[in-house]
DNA sequence: ACGAGAATGTTGGTTGAACCAACGTTGGTG
DNA sequence: CACCAACGTTGGTTCAACCAACATTCTCGT
Protein backbone atom coordinates (compact mmCIF):
# COMPACT_ATOMS: atom_id res chain seq x y z
CA UNK A 1 0.00 0.00 0.00
CA UNK A 2 1.01 3.47 -0.81
CA UNK A 3 -1.97 5.74 0.44
CA UNK A 4 -3.68 6.54 3.43
CA UNK A 5 -3.75 3.59 5.03
CA UNK A 6 -7.27 2.97 5.78
CA UNK A 7 -10.51 5.61 5.79
CA UNK A 8 -10.64 7.93 8.69
CA UNK A 9 -13.15 6.78 11.65
CA UNK A 10 -16.67 6.66 10.92
CA UNK A 11 -17.78 9.22 14.05
CA UNK A 12 -15.77 11.56 11.70
CA UNK A 13 -16.98 10.94 8.21
CA UNK A 14 -20.63 11.69 8.68
CA UNK A 15 -20.43 14.18 11.32
CA UNK A 16 -22.00 17.35 10.04
CA UNK A 17 -20.36 20.18 11.64
CA UNK A 18 -16.73 18.13 10.33
CA UNK A 19 -17.97 17.29 6.79
CA UNK A 20 -18.92 21.04 6.66
CA UNK A 21 -15.50 22.07 8.20
CA UNK A 22 -13.80 20.05 5.85
CA UNK A 23 -16.08 21.45 2.84
CA UNK A 24 -15.31 24.77 4.00
CA UNK A 25 -11.12 23.92 4.04
CA UNK A 26 -10.97 22.85 0.39
CA UNK A 27 -13.43 25.82 -0.37
CA UNK A 28 -10.51 28.03 1.13
CA UNK A 29 -7.50 26.46 -0.49
CA UNK A 30 -9.39 26.89 -3.91
CA UNK A 31 -10.49 30.44 -2.93
CA UNK A 32 -7.40 31.76 -1.46
CA UNK A 33 -5.19 30.37 -4.23
CA UNK A 34 -7.64 32.20 -6.57
CA UNK A 35 -7.43 35.10 -4.85
CA UNK A 36 -3.43 34.61 -4.33
CA UNK A 37 -2.75 34.79 -8.40
CA UNK A 38 -3.98 38.76 -7.57
CA UNK A 39 -1.97 38.72 -4.68
CA UNK A 40 -5.01 39.40 -2.08
CA UNK A 41 -6.83 37.26 0.47
CA UNK A 42 -10.49 36.67 1.20
CA UNK A 43 -10.34 40.32 3.91
CA UNK A 44 -9.54 42.46 0.18
CA UNK A 45 -12.37 41.06 -1.21
CA UNK A 46 -14.64 41.15 0.62
CA UNK A 47 -13.98 44.58 1.31
CA UNK A 48 -13.89 45.74 -2.04
CA UNK A 49 -17.28 44.02 -2.91
CA UNK A 50 -19.33 45.66 0.07
CA UNK A 51 -17.36 49.29 -1.38
CA UNK A 52 -18.76 48.68 -4.77
CA UNK A 53 -22.08 47.85 -3.62
CA UNK A 54 -23.02 50.06 -1.35
CA UNK A 55 -20.50 52.78 -1.87
CA UNK A 56 -18.35 55.15 0.44
CA UNK A 57 -19.05 53.86 4.05
CA UNK A 58 -16.82 54.27 7.55
CA UNK A 59 -14.37 51.32 8.19
CA UNK A 60 -17.41 50.51 11.31
CA UNK A 61 -19.80 50.64 8.89
CA UNK A 62 -17.83 48.63 6.35
CA UNK A 63 -16.90 45.69 9.38
CA UNK A 64 -20.76 45.32 10.04
CA UNK A 65 -21.50 44.48 6.95
CA UNK A 66 -18.73 42.29 6.11
CA UNK A 67 -18.42 41.08 9.42
CA UNK A 68 -14.55 41.92 9.89
CA UNK A 69 -13.70 42.95 13.03
CA UNK A 70 -13.20 46.89 13.26
CA UNK A 71 -9.24 45.91 14.29
CA UNK A 72 -8.49 43.57 11.60
CA UNK A 73 -10.31 45.95 9.17
CA UNK A 74 -7.78 48.72 9.72
CA UNK A 75 -5.33 46.56 8.38
CA UNK A 76 -7.18 45.48 5.18
CA UNK A 77 -7.84 49.52 4.38
CA UNK A 78 -4.37 49.69 4.79
CA UNK A 79 -3.19 46.75 2.35
CA UNK A 80 -5.44 48.24 0.00
CA UNK A 81 -4.98 51.96 0.03
CA UNK A 82 -1.25 50.94 -0.24
CA UNK A 83 -2.11 49.52 -3.72
CA UNK A 84 -4.41 52.44 -4.48
CA UNK A 85 -7.51 50.48 -4.63
CA UNK A 86 -9.52 52.38 -2.00
CA UNK A 87 -9.10 55.84 -0.53
CA UNK A 88 -9.39 56.61 3.16
CA UNK A 89 -10.12 60.16 3.77
CA UNK A 90 -11.38 61.83 7.42
CA UNK A 91 -15.31 62.24 7.50
CA UNK A 92 -16.14 66.46 7.92
CA UNK A 93 -18.70 65.40 9.25
CA UNK A 94 -17.84 63.33 12.08
CA UNK A 95 -14.43 63.63 12.95
CA UNK A 96 -14.12 60.33 13.91
CA UNK A 97 -14.83 58.71 11.19
CA UNK A 98 -12.84 57.28 8.06
CA UNK A 99 -15.07 57.57 4.55
CA UNK A 100 -13.50 54.19 2.16
CA UNK A 101 -13.74 54.82 -0.97
CA UNK A 102 -12.95 52.46 -3.68
CA UNK A 103 -11.33 53.77 -6.33
CA UNK A 104 -11.37 52.60 -10.17
CA UNK A 105 -8.41 50.59 -10.12
CA UNK A 106 -9.93 49.28 -7.25
CA UNK A 107 -13.48 48.60 -9.29
CA UNK A 108 -11.48 46.70 -12.32
CA UNK A 109 -8.86 44.95 -9.16
CA UNK A 110 -12.91 43.63 -8.10
CA UNK A 111 -13.92 42.83 -11.79
CA UNK A 112 -10.58 40.71 -12.16
CA UNK A 113 -11.55 38.98 -8.77
CA UNK A 114 -15.12 38.08 -9.93
CA UNK A 115 -13.87 36.20 -12.54
CA UNK A 116 -11.28 34.32 -10.51
CA UNK A 117 -13.64 33.49 -7.96
CA UNK A 118 -16.40 32.32 -10.03
CA UNK A 119 -13.53 29.50 -11.55
CA UNK A 120 -12.78 29.12 -7.99
CA UNK A 121 -17.03 28.05 -7.42
CA UNK A 122 -16.87 26.31 -10.09
CA UNK A 123 -13.65 23.97 -8.94
CA UNK A 124 -15.25 23.66 -5.17
CA UNK A 125 -18.44 22.95 -6.53
CA UNK A 126 -17.42 20.69 -9.74
CA UNK A 127 -18.86 17.57 -8.24
CA UNK A 128 -21.89 18.86 -8.27
CA UNK A 129 -24.83 19.30 -10.90
CA UNK A 130 -26.66 22.32 -11.15
CA UNK A 131 -29.51 21.43 -9.19
CA UNK A 132 -27.38 20.50 -6.08
CA UNK A 133 -25.05 22.93 -6.31
CA UNK A 134 -28.52 25.52 -5.76
CA UNK A 135 -29.67 22.71 -3.39
CA UNK A 136 -26.56 23.11 -1.48
CA UNK A 137 -26.73 27.02 -0.94
CA UNK A 138 -30.19 27.20 0.10
CA UNK A 139 -29.39 24.34 2.53
CA UNK A 140 -26.68 26.46 3.66
CA UNK A 141 -28.30 29.82 3.84
CA UNK A 142 -31.37 28.29 5.93
CA UNK A 143 -28.46 27.18 8.49
CA UNK A 144 -26.60 30.49 8.24
CA UNK A 145 -30.08 32.83 8.71
CA UNK A 146 -31.08 30.66 11.41
CA UNK A 147 -28.04 31.22 13.84
CA UNK A 148 -26.83 34.50 14.32
CA UNK B 1 -31.50 51.81 14.17
CA UNK B 2 -30.01 49.83 16.56
CA UNK B 3 -28.73 46.76 14.23
CA UNK B 4 -25.82 46.25 11.35
CA UNK B 5 -27.37 48.64 9.31
CA UNK B 6 -28.01 46.79 5.95
CA UNK B 7 -27.58 43.05 4.84
CA UNK B 8 -23.94 42.03 3.26
CA UNK B 9 -23.17 42.17 -0.17
CA UNK B 10 -24.37 39.92 -2.79
CA UNK B 11 -21.47 38.67 -3.73
CA UNK B 12 -20.89 37.65 -0.51
CA UNK B 13 -24.48 36.40 0.02
CA UNK B 14 -24.57 33.79 -1.81
CA UNK B 15 -21.15 32.69 -2.57
CA UNK B 16 -21.07 28.91 -2.16
CA UNK B 17 -17.73 29.15 -0.57
CA UNK B 18 -18.41 31.62 1.96
CA UNK B 19 -21.54 30.42 3.19
CA UNK B 20 -19.90 27.36 3.48
CA UNK B 21 -17.41 28.86 5.46
CA UNK B 22 -19.44 30.87 7.62
CA UNK B 23 -21.51 27.50 8.22
CA UNK B 24 -18.65 25.80 9.31
CA UNK B 25 -17.77 28.55 11.80
CA UNK B 26 -21.12 28.52 13.37
CA UNK B 27 -20.13 24.56 13.45
CA UNK B 28 -16.93 24.74 15.13
CA UNK B 29 -18.31 27.35 17.31
CA UNK B 30 -21.12 25.21 18.78
CA UNK B 31 -18.69 22.09 18.46
CA UNK B 32 -16.12 23.66 20.98
CA UNK B 33 -18.26 25.11 22.92
CA UNK B 34 -19.89 21.55 23.34
CA UNK B 35 -16.44 19.84 23.66
CA UNK B 36 -15.29 22.93 26.03
CA UNK B 37 -17.58 21.48 29.27
CA UNK B 38 -15.07 18.73 28.58
CA UNK B 39 -12.00 20.70 28.85
CA UNK B 40 -11.42 19.29 25.25
CA UNK B 41 -11.19 20.63 21.96
CA UNK B 42 -12.22 18.82 18.31
CA UNK B 43 -8.65 16.92 17.92
CA UNK B 44 -8.48 15.13 21.10
CA UNK B 45 -11.99 14.06 20.45
CA UNK B 46 -10.80 12.98 16.57
CA UNK B 47 -8.10 11.17 17.87
CA UNK B 48 -10.24 9.53 20.59
CA UNK B 49 -12.37 8.39 18.00
CA UNK B 50 -9.83 7.10 15.68
CA UNK B 51 -8.32 4.82 18.72
CA UNK B 52 -11.42 3.61 19.64
CA UNK B 53 -12.77 1.99 16.23
CA UNK B 54 -9.44 1.32 15.12
CA UNK B 55 -7.44 0.22 18.55
CA UNK B 56 -3.96 0.79 18.89
CA UNK B 57 -1.96 2.95 16.58
CA UNK B 58 1.18 5.01 15.94
CA UNK B 59 0.97 8.29 15.53
CA UNK B 60 1.67 8.91 12.26
CA UNK B 61 -0.54 6.23 12.04
CA UNK B 62 -3.53 8.25 13.75
CA UNK B 63 -2.48 10.95 12.49
CA UNK B 64 -2.92 9.91 8.83
CA UNK B 65 -6.69 8.67 9.86
CA UNK B 66 -7.43 11.95 11.04
CA UNK B 67 -5.66 14.29 9.29
CA UNK B 68 -3.68 15.37 11.90
CA UNK B 69 -0.13 17.01 11.14
CA UNK B 70 2.58 14.77 12.56
CA UNK B 71 3.69 17.77 15.07
CA UNK B 72 0.22 18.73 16.44
CA UNK B 73 -0.50 15.18 17.08
CA UNK B 74 2.50 14.81 19.15
CA UNK B 75 0.65 18.09 21.60
CA UNK B 76 -2.11 16.26 21.32
CA UNK B 77 -1.63 12.69 22.71
CA UNK B 78 0.57 14.92 25.23
CA UNK B 79 -2.91 16.69 26.44
CA UNK B 80 -4.84 12.90 26.56
CA UNK B 81 -1.78 11.73 28.49
CA UNK B 82 -1.59 13.74 30.79
CA UNK B 83 -5.31 13.08 31.63
CA UNK B 84 -5.11 9.54 31.23
CA UNK B 85 -7.68 9.04 28.74
CA UNK B 86 -5.06 7.32 26.34
CA UNK B 87 -1.54 5.42 27.10
CA UNK B 88 1.29 5.92 25.17
CA UNK B 89 4.53 2.90 24.83
CA UNK B 90 7.51 2.28 22.63
CA UNK B 91 6.73 -0.03 19.85
CA UNK B 92 8.67 -3.03 20.66
CA UNK B 93 8.74 -4.67 16.89
CA UNK B 94 9.64 -0.93 16.08
CA UNK B 95 11.29 1.39 17.96
CA UNK B 96 10.65 4.53 15.90
CA UNK B 97 7.13 4.22 17.15
CA UNK B 98 4.94 4.97 19.75
CA UNK B 99 1.87 2.86 20.03
CA UNK B 100 -1.34 4.61 21.56
CA UNK B 101 -3.65 2.62 23.39
CA UNK B 102 -7.15 4.24 24.64
CA UNK B 103 -7.75 4.12 28.29
CA UNK B 104 -10.86 2.44 29.94
CA UNK B 105 -11.19 6.56 30.90
CA UNK B 106 -10.79 7.45 27.44
CA UNK B 107 -13.70 5.26 26.27
CA UNK B 108 -15.78 6.94 28.77
CA UNK B 109 -14.65 9.82 28.07
CA UNK B 110 -15.64 9.32 24.49
CA UNK B 111 -19.18 8.16 25.35
CA UNK B 112 -19.77 11.20 27.22
CA UNK B 113 -18.19 13.35 24.12
CA UNK B 114 -20.06 11.29 21.94
CA UNK B 115 -23.28 12.59 23.64
CA UNK B 116 -21.89 16.16 23.70
CA UNK B 117 -21.24 16.19 20.15
CA UNK B 118 -24.75 14.81 19.14
CA UNK B 119 -26.40 17.91 21.04
CA UNK B 120 -24.00 20.11 19.13
CA UNK B 121 -24.92 18.82 16.00
CA UNK B 122 -28.75 18.55 16.98
CA UNK B 123 -28.36 22.41 17.80
CA UNK B 124 -26.31 23.31 14.64
CA UNK B 125 -28.71 21.23 12.03
CA UNK B 126 -31.83 23.04 14.40
CA UNK B 127 -33.41 24.54 11.24
CA UNK B 128 -33.04 21.17 8.90
CA UNK B 129 -35.53 18.96 8.74
CA UNK B 130 -34.32 15.42 8.74
CA UNK B 131 -34.43 14.53 5.34
CA UNK B 132 -32.41 18.25 5.03
CA UNK B 133 -29.89 17.20 6.99
CA UNK B 134 -29.36 13.40 5.49
CA UNK B 135 -29.52 15.83 1.89
CA UNK B 136 -26.69 18.68 3.23
CA UNK B 137 -24.60 15.49 4.39
CA UNK B 138 -25.17 13.96 1.17
CA UNK B 139 -24.21 16.92 -1.16
CA UNK B 140 -21.38 17.68 1.07
CA UNK B 141 -19.47 14.11 1.24
CA UNK B 142 -19.92 14.42 -2.18
CA UNK B 143 -18.05 17.42 -1.84
CA UNK B 144 -15.15 16.32 0.44
CA UNK B 145 -14.74 12.73 -1.11
CA UNK B 146 -14.48 14.66 -5.05
CA UNK B 147 -11.34 16.69 -3.86
CA UNK B 148 -8.67 15.15 -1.58
C1' DA C 1 26.31 -6.87 4.10
C1' DC C 2 26.02 -2.35 3.48
C1' DG C 3 24.61 2.13 2.17
C1' DA C 4 20.81 5.05 0.57
C1' DG C 5 16.58 6.55 1.46
C1' DA C 6 12.23 6.50 3.92
C1' DA C 7 9.43 6.64 8.12
C1' DT C 8 8.82 8.24 12.92
C1' DG C 9 8.54 11.35 16.77
C1' DT C 10 9.77 15.76 18.12
C1' DT C 11 10.96 20.76 18.28
C1' DG C 12 10.16 25.03 16.77
C1' DG C 13 8.55 27.66 13.96
C1' DT C 14 4.66 30.49 10.35
C1' DT C 15 0.29 31.83 8.54
C1' DG C 16 -4.52 33.44 8.49
C1' DA C 17 -8.95 33.98 10.60
C1' DA C 18 -11.37 35.41 14.38
C1' DC C 19 -11.45 37.41 18.40
C1' DC C 20 -10.87 40.89 22.71
C1' DA C 21 -9.31 44.76 25.72
C1' DA C 22 -7.79 49.28 26.14
C1' DC C 23 -7.01 53.94 24.75
C1' DG C 24 -7.55 58.68 22.95
C1' DT C 25 -10.52 61.33 20.11
C1' DT C 26 -14.92 62.87 18.90
C1' DG C 27 -20.26 63.01 18.95
C1' DG C 28 -24.56 62.92 20.89
C1' DT C 29 -27.75 63.25 24.92
C1' DG C 30 -29.63 64.00 29.29
C1' DC D 1 -21.65 70.38 31.08
C1' DA D 2 -21.24 65.55 32.20
C1' DC D 3 -21.65 61.20 30.80
C1' DC D 4 -21.78 57.65 27.65
C1' DA D 5 -21.38 55.75 22.92
C1' DA D 6 -18.98 55.27 18.68
C1' DC D 7 -14.70 55.35 16.01
C1' DG D 8 -10.04 54.16 14.58
C1' DT D 9 -6.01 52.16 16.25
C1' DT D 10 -2.59 49.33 18.75
C1' DG D 11 -1.42 45.29 20.55
C1' DG D 12 -2.38 41.49 21.91
C1' DT D 13 -4.58 35.92 22.12
C1' DT D 14 -6.32 31.51 20.41
C1' DC D 15 -6.81 27.81 17.36
C1' DA D 16 -6.34 25.20 13.18
C1' DA D 17 -3.30 24.03 9.69
C1' DC D 18 0.80 23.94 7.96
C1' DC D 19 6.23 23.33 7.05
C1' DA D 20 11.22 22.50 7.83
C1' DA D 21 14.77 20.32 10.18
C1' DC D 22 16.71 16.81 13.00
C1' DA D 23 18.12 12.36 15.22
C1' DT D 24 16.78 7.74 15.49
C1' DT D 25 15.37 3.65 13.41
C1' DC D 26 13.87 0.67 9.77
C1' DT D 27 13.82 -1.24 4.83
C1' DC D 28 15.29 -2.22 0.48
C1' DG D 29 18.28 -2.59 -3.50
C1' DT D 30 22.49 -3.82 -4.90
Amino acid sequence: MDTPEGPPPQRLRTLPSRLTNHAAQIANRIVDQALGQAGLRRYHYALLAALEEYGPASQAALGRRTGIDRSDMVATVNDLAERQLLERAPDPDDRRRNIITITEAGRNQLTHLDRLLAAAQDEFLSPLPPADRQNLIDLLTRLVDHHG
